[in-house]
DNA sequence: GGCATAATAGAAACACGTTACAGTTACGAA
DNA sequence: TTCGTAACTGTAACGTGTTTCTATTATGCC
């Protein structure tokens, strides 16, 4: 190689380096999946991706960095198993509801990996702000091709209205999540908290 | 003393037990005023306050709990000054944005102690429940009595509505808070989120 | 093939939250 | 006053995120 490699983002480095990169999240996600936050430790993330610990945070250069990353990552992979489907409903209400009802069951049903990645989201500092707001397009390509439903055309840029819409429901979304794995809310509380937030920002 | 004793309710304990818990969120202060979370250091608060490790910890069971307590006092601090005066504004809106702008700027103007007691605030599990909740309730009556303004009469419940969309604000307003805390927006585009959503949610 | 350089392994060490514990002090009860 | 118990001190130790360092391995270039 003949340049310095960030490692940073997918598409950079030789077969043998995107394979220890997805070994690597792939480890994360297992550990987080099974016991949360504070079961993705360094040195069990690097013994079950059979990666030195060094090599680790030669990828990811902190744990913040690492769940951010797997957020990412899960993002992208079903992101692109809803995106295609157009959204049953039929007005913006009640697509965006379909849409978070469904991505908020998705996570609490793995409520550990929730944790784990709600966590490390909060946490993360500047340092994290390219994820970070990766994981926020995402999110906004989500809410506002949902609000616009069939009117919804490939590669179109929504108004800065609906942008404006799909930040305030992230937000929403985003602090029920934490109140919900925190354990200061129910699913059910979450569930409804949301509703009534998108019935009156898409009234 | 006769019974054993909690500590983390402030009237419990003799005046010396009154006194060390005062010493120990005065550390808490001001370290975290200075330095922000990472230098709000259990050893150091122990050292500033002049109490052994081991007691810092028969106070406040962890470093969350010791900075969501120190919020909470602050709170008690600040909160009643803010509370009588009635709002300028003519609409919602105008009132609301007011409210929200004045403690924003209050709160930007000790970034430090800012982002350590944000930071606590989003980490904090089912355990602090209570002093979380106590909280939302202060920036709910907050935000419902800035709502109504001249309509507001002490004692009276808000609407559910009016309440659905205090907890809208209020969530948009701690997004905006991490984001700014964690320095991934400015503290322009926090005031511009912020008022963006205001008048979505109260047009 | 042989060399220069970057990447990796492996292990030790450090930082800070947290826990444990032995000795000492404060304080109410008898 | 003396005693018994709970609180406090001081310190060591542990767990985990992070850093550092040396030896080893892989990779691109001639």
């Amino acid at each position: 190689m003949t340049t310095t490699n960030s490692l940073t983002y997918d598409d950079l480095g030789s077969a043998a380096q995107r394979d220890r990169r997805r070994r690597i999240l792939d480890a994360t996600i297992a550990l987080a999946s099974k016991g949360g936050f504070d079961a993705v430790q360094m040195r069990a993330v690097a013994e079950q991706a059979d990666v030195a610990l060094g090599t680790l945070y030669r990828y990811f250069p902190s744990k913040i960095h690492l769940l951010v990353s797997a957020l990412a990552r899960q993002f992208d992979d079903t992101g692109a198993v809803v995106g295609r489907r157009p959204v049953p409903g039929d007005t913006p209400s009640e697509r965006v509801i379909y849409v978070l009802r469904r991505a908020t069951r998705g996570m609490q049903g793995d409520a550990n990996l929730t944790e784990a990645l709600t966590r490390a989201f909060m946490f993360a500092d500047a340092s994290v702000a390219t994820e970070i707001h990766v994981v926020g397009m995402q999110l906004t390509t989500m809410l506002t091709r949902s609000i616009k439903g069939d009117a919804y055309v490939e590669g179109e840029q929504p108004s800065d209205e609906d942008v404006a819409i799909s930040r305030v429901i992230s937000d929403v979304w985003l602090s029920a999540l934490v109140s919900w794995v925190t354990g200061r809310a129910t699913a059910e509380e979450v569930a409804e908290h949301i509703e009534t937030a998108v019935t009156l920002v898409l009234r």
